[in-house]
DNA sequence: CACATGATCGCCT
DNA sequence: GGCGATCATGTGG
């Protein structure tokens, strides 16, 4: 079992006084797409000890369920792990990859029906390292978020929550999804958004 | 800057 | 038994 790991300290945030809200469970009921672009601008937080830390998400990639060869739930897999993915949107489903490193993914949709949205990179606040959250599995790393957490509720009262953006949309620009070549034609589509004018995306691929 | 490689292990076949 | 929704480091140009 993997202990609960801390929060990179130089995260340190404050929602409120920066004016920010919380979306309805339908604002991750939506059509995958619709949430992949809406969560970049957002915020991912995670409170520990009664103080919050967390960045704005710049990147995301849609992974449309068992239609989609690159997604977990391709084919209609329901396993253990995958399991929170088959969740009402506003859950969380944590994975381990390359046997060392947590991608975190925001539920969509009903329950039932096995889509997400990767979180594959972030900017902290003022203060905190450039590339700090620059990949998934660092943006993980950086919260402290583990395969402990999935399955949590980010609509709920739990330790792990998305802020929405508050009005500026970012220039979001659009390419094929990194790392699932091996996915045959899924491999092409254009799902992955990232925020055009942040220092923290992962690669730049057009 | 563009690759290439090793680390490391849970998951699925 | 093979292989990742990755990352840091190392090499060469």
């Amino acid at each position: 079992m993997i202990a609960n790991k801390r929060p990179d300290s130089r995260l340190d945030f404050d929602p409120r006084a920066m004016g920010l809200a919380e979306p309805s469970r339908a604002f991750y009921r939506r059509p995958t797409v619709a949430v992949a672009r809406a969560l970049v601008g957002a915020w991912i937080a995670r409170r520990v000890r009664g103080r919050w830390y967390g960045g704005r998400i710049v990147e995301t990639e849609a992974y449309l369920g068992p239609g989609d060869r690159a997604a977990h739930s391709w084919g209609g897999r329901r396993t253990e792990r995958v399991e929170p993915m088959y969740a009402e949107g506003g859950h969380l489903y944590v994975f381990l990859v390359y046997g060392m490193h947590h991608c975190a993914n925001v539920v969509t949709r009903a329950a039932g029906v096995p889509e997400a949205v990767l979180l594959r990179a972030a900017e902290g606040p003022a203060g905190a390292p450039a590339r700090l959250m620059a990949g998934p599995g660092k943006l993980c790393a950086a919260l402290g978020i583990t395969v402990a957490d999935s399955g949590r509720d980010l609509a709920g009262e739990g330790p792990i929550r998305i802020f929405a953006r508050r009005s500026r949309r970012p220039d979001i620009g659009i390419s094929a999804r990194i790392g699932v070549d091996y996915a045959g034609e899924a491999k092409d589509w254009p799902l992955r958004f990232y925020d055009r004018g942040s220092a923290a995306v992962s690669r730049l691929v057009r």
